[in-house]
DNA sequence: TTTTGTACCAACCAAATGGTTAAACCAACT
DNA sequence: AGTTGGTTTAACCATTTGGTTGGTACAAAA
C-alpha cells in the first residue's frame, strides 16, 4: 500500500525493471527511468554508467529469477506427477505475479544476444539427465527430454504471451481472458498427465 | 539465387519488413529500411508518409498470413486427427519460414496495442462454435475451445520463440535445434492427440 | 514544344536521446 | 571551523532520428 521510502539505487533497479520490462530495450527511455524513480537523469548515470550496464543488470537479474532451480527437485525421486504439479504451480505463479517476464526475456535474447553472454552456464544437461533416469526407471515414457520441456513450459508460458492476439480474435475482455489463465493450472496439468500417459 | 529487379514499392515492403521484423518497432531505423530497399531516406516518406503508417502496413500484412483460415476446415466435418494433421503441419512450415514472425506479432500487439486496432474483426467465436459442436457429435471429448486452441498453437509457437533460451541453457547448435524444430511435427501431433484421447 | 505529374535525391531541420560537466549539498570525521 | 567524500542537480553536449524542403530527371499528356 504505502510506498516505502527506498535510497536511490533501490529506487533506481525497481524503476529500471518496471520500464525495461514493458518497452523493451529499445524502446525504454533513460529519462523515462529517472522520472519513474524521481531523480534526475544525471544519477542514473551516476549509478550505472550506460543504458547498457544497467539493463545487463535487469536482465540477468530477471534472467535468474525466471530460470527455475528445479533440476534437484526432478532428481529428488518424487514422481513425475508431484514434479509436474511444482513445476506447473511455480510458473503459472511466477507468470501471474511477472506478466511481462516472458516477452522481455525473449525479446532481448532474440533481439540484443549480446545480453545472453554475461548469463553463467546454466544446468540444462542435469535436466535432460534426470529425465532420462527417471524414464529408465519406468517412472516416465520415453519422450525426449527437450520435447517434454518445451511442452510443458510452452503450455505454461504460451497464454500469457498470446494475450493480446487471443483477446483480440476471441473479443476478451481482460477478466475474461484472466479467468481462463486461472485455469490453466488445472488444463495443462491435466494435459500433460493425459498425453504422457497414454504414451505407455 | 538472382535478385529480382523489384520497383521501389516492392523493394520498400521487402526491406521494411526484414528490418521491423528482426528489430521490432522500437528497434527498426528508418535510414536501415531505406539502405535496405537501397533508396535514400526521403523515398520512404514519399511512399509511406511515417514511419507509423509503415509499420501498420507490414503489421496488418504479417497478422493476416499468421492467423490461419482454418475456421472452414473445423467445420469441414473432417475428423479431429486430420484438421489436426493440418493446424500443426500449416504453421511449423509457416513458422521455419518466419521464425521472426511470432515475436514480431507478439512484441507488437503488447508494446504497440495501438496498432491491433486497424486488424478488422476475426471470427474466432467461429472456431470455438465449431470446436464445440465436434464435441457435441463426441468427435471430441470435451474441453474448452480456448484451451485446446492455446495448448495447440502454444505447442507450435513457443519453440521457435524459446529457442535463444533453449541454445543457451542446453548449449545446443543451430543445427541440433533445427532437428528438434523438425521433430516437432510427430511430436505435438501425438502429443495433443495423446492428451486428448485420455480425457475421454 | 510546353506542361504536368511522378519518381527520386542531397541537404537540411527540429526534436529526442544517451551521456557529461561543474558546481552545490550534506553528513561524517579532524 | 574546516576538510573530505559520497550524493544530487541544472545545464549542457554530440549524435541520432524521424521527417521536410527544394529541386532535378524524365516520360506522358496537351
Amino acid at each position: 500500500m504505502e510506498e516505502k521510502e527506498l535510497n536511490t539505487e533501490e529506487r533506481i533497479i525497481q524503476a529500471a525493471e518496471k520500464i525495461l520490462l514493458k518497452e523493451g530495450y529499445a524502446g525504454a527511455r533513460m529519462q523515462q527511468i529517472a522520472d519513474e524513480a524521481q531523480i534526475n537523469k544525471a544519477m542514473l548515470h551516476y549509478y550505472y554508467k550506460s543504458k547498457e550496464k544497467l539493463m545487463e543488470k535487469i536482465f540477468s537479474k530477471k534472467f535468474n529469477e525466471f530460470i527455475p532451480k528445479v533440476a534437484e527437485v526432478i532428481q529428488s525421486g518424487a514422481t513425475f506427477e508431484v514434479v509436474l504439479r511444482y513445476y506447473i504451480d511455480n510458473y503459472l505463479d511466477l507468470l501471474e505475479k511477472n506478466p511481462y517476464l516472458p516477452l522481455f526475456l525473449i525479446d532481448t535474447m532474440h533481439r540484443n544476444p549480446e545480453f545472453i553472454n554475461q548469463i553463467p552456464e546454466l544446468p540444462g544437461k542435469v535436466f535432460v539427465a534426470g529425465i532420462e533416469q527417471q524414464i529408465a526407471q519406468h517412472k516416465l515414457p520415453p519422450i525426449k527430454p527437450y520435447h517434454l520441456l518445451l511442452n510443458i513450459i510452452g503450455l505454461c508460458v504460451f497464454p500469457v504471451l498470446a494475450r493480446p492476439i487471443f483477446k483480440k480474435v476471441f473479443q476478451l475482455t481482460d477478466e475474461e481472458y484472466q479467468i481462463i489463465l486461472k485455469e490453466r493450472k488445472e488444463e495443462v496439468y491435466h494435459f500433460i498427465l493425459d498425453a504422457v500417459k497414454n504414451r505407455e
